[in-house]
DNA sequence: GCCAACGTTGGC
DNA sequence: GCCAACGTTGGC
């Protein structure tokens, strides 16, 4: 069991998004960065938890609960020429891009990137790094543990 | 809109 | 393999 933090713009898919979605299950498309993939292709497993976070929004922080709720499987939207996420070098052979589906729990109150960065205990998550731009990065136990503890 | 930081591309 | 140029991320 291991423990996730996955940015979203919420203008793309919120935690509100995500809930309303067809058993609040999200496909996790778009990622195109190599160490975000090989973490959603190598190491995440179905139960594993998720912090749902809003990016590049007026409030960025932690909105949500989810889980991990498939393996990796190809993101079709590489296939796709119209779509913006579209990659040439990509073939139904030799898929470049991978994704998970991922279930939305709940939402939680907006724990806000400023209140991570309060937090002493919180000081070396993989976010909260300078110029950490990764979309998806794991989160150890303890870390979570002070989070859930922060959203109750 | 600005800009720091980072990742990718491609010429050599 | 090096590295300059470019594109993207994402907070502010």
């Amino acid at each position: 069991m291991q423990y996730w933090l996955m940015k979203s713009e919420p203008s793309e898919a919120s935690i509100d998004d995500a809930l309303a979605a067809p058993g609040a299950v999200l496909p996790w498309i778009g990622v195109r960065n190599y160490q975000a993939r090989n973490f959603m292709r190598d190491q995440m497993a179905v139960g594993d938890g998720v912090l749902f976070y809003h990016s590049s929004c007026p409030q960025p922080g932690i909105a949500g609960l989810a889980e991990v709720a498939s393996s990796a499987y190809p993101d079709a939207s590489q296939f796709e020429p119209q779509s913006p996420y579209y990659d040439s070098k990509a073939t139904q052979e030799q898929p470049r891009w991978m994704l998970v589906d991922v279930r939305a729990l709940h939402k939680t109150r907006l724990l806000s990137l400023a209140e991570l960065r309060a937090h002493p205990d919180l000081s070396q998550m993989l976010l909260l790094q300078r110029g950490s731009r990764l979309s998806i990065t794991p989160v150890s136990a303890a870390e979570w543990r002070i989070i859930r503890a922060l959203l109750q």
